[in-house]
DNA sequence: ATTAAGTTTATCGTATAGGATATAGGATAT
DNA sequence: ATATCCTATATCCTATACGATAAACTTAAT
């Protein structure tokens, strides 16, 4: 796990701030660091084999994002569970915008993103025959993948790095929670790629609304368990 | 403009970079920081009498946040000015959101905050006198608490902090291009605050459409001056 | 037994020194 | 005259030492 400094110019190239900043968020996004539990730096300093500076720079960077909380002289934290109010907003949020951007994407859309997103889809049918725990994160990962696909296509940078920045606070809470959500989404997605085939714009903004309110109801029983 | 350690109790209790990111968020603001230009920490080390830690952290909190980048090995400087690309991108999303916001806040809409609304729109309609410098200044100001304390009342915070976010960046941009777009939105608002007033949902999302487009094609000129 | 005060420890916050790198400017060779 | 190489400087990056604070633990008194 320690970052082998040995590595040299390639290493310090991007620097070791970014180097770190890239071993806690990955550390976070495995739950390998529990929500709301403390990151105290001197942890990481022997952890890591780096001084404090290249860390406290990248526990700000993940401060400014919303991924850790810091308390004055107590310290860093990761971020809190999501809350049951948030998960409303963030799903309030996700229809305001990915249908919209769905509509985009099919009138946009191009033969290599389509094969692309079929690759996707492939390979998510294929999961079933997988472990429990390795296909769920294998789900999330091209999950993610298939929406921010289709959020490059879509045209708006913004919204796609808005809804990346919020997908990660989502796939922690999935990632605790963790439902087995993954064959009706695989029929749902089916539809979108449908509408894309056809660059049909309102068969697409409807499947994706579709797809997020049921992902939604899905997840909604994991608050009620 | 150096910070005072001898405030003592007081000012750690908050950290020292979370001073030094106060100072910076509102030098970036006011444009004393022009768009682009190098954030050297030694710079700031001699000009605010901290040391380089509290400095680094607070810059890596910036970068979280998109207001500065990092180049390894050269530094910090203030993100670079909004493009036309996504000075689209980011009107496209305020229509998706903010119109839908009017909507739920003309629904939840208290007494409070609508006589809140209204001294908003009262001190607006009195800058009219100041010098051009000022009034623009003043203006931006009212206007984001404006749209704030409506996102406030629509309930969800999870587009507030969102538009937030990115108000900072299109706040930026407009200081630059001091357009003299008073007048027109004063009048926007007024329908939007009657809308409010008859807690009519329908009326509040058009007339936010409306604002929002109307805004767009009055920034839009100074990207061909 | 419980509470409160004092002490200890872990951790953050700050400061300074030294090594590494990129950029700019000048000198030299073609 | 131009291009290339070299040198110098400003700046970042890293490491370590020291001080400040809060939380935890222990002890003693009621």
């Amino acid at each position: 796990m320690a970052i082998d400094r040995a590595k040299g110019v390639a290493l310090r190239a991007k620097g070791l701030a970014d180097e770190v900043y890239d071993v806690l968020f990955k550390k976070l996004l495995l739950l390998e660091i529990p929500a709301g539990s403390r990151i105290t730096v001197d942890n990481l300093v022997r952890e890591l084999g780096v001084s404090q500076t290249p860390i406290r720079e990248a526990l700000g960077r993940l401060e400014g994002e919303g991924l850790v909380v810091k308390a004055h002289f107590v310290g860093y934290s990761a971020a809190p569970q999501i809350s049951r109010q948030k998960f409303g907003e963030l799903y309030e949020l996700r229809l305001l915008l990915e249908p919209f951007s769905a509509r985009q994407a099919a009138l946009n859309m191009t033969s290599e993103t389509l094969s692309s997103l079929r690759r996707i889809e492939l390979e998510m049918s294929e999961l079933g025959n997988n472990k429990r725990q390795a296909r769920y994160s294998s789900f999330a990962r091209l999950d993610a993948a298939f929406h921010d696909e289709m959020l490059a296509v879509a045209g708006n940078e913004l919204i796609r790095e808005t809804l990346a920045h919020l997908h990660t606070h989502f796939h922690i809470f999935r990632l605790i929670f963790r439902s087995n959500v993954t064959e009706d989404a695989i029929n749902e997605h089916a539809a979108i790629l449908s509408a894309f085939d056809n660059k049909d714009g309102d068969a697409a903004e409807i499947a994706m609304q579709v797809h997020i309110a049921r992902s939604r109801e899905r997840l909604l029983q994991a608050f009620q368990e």
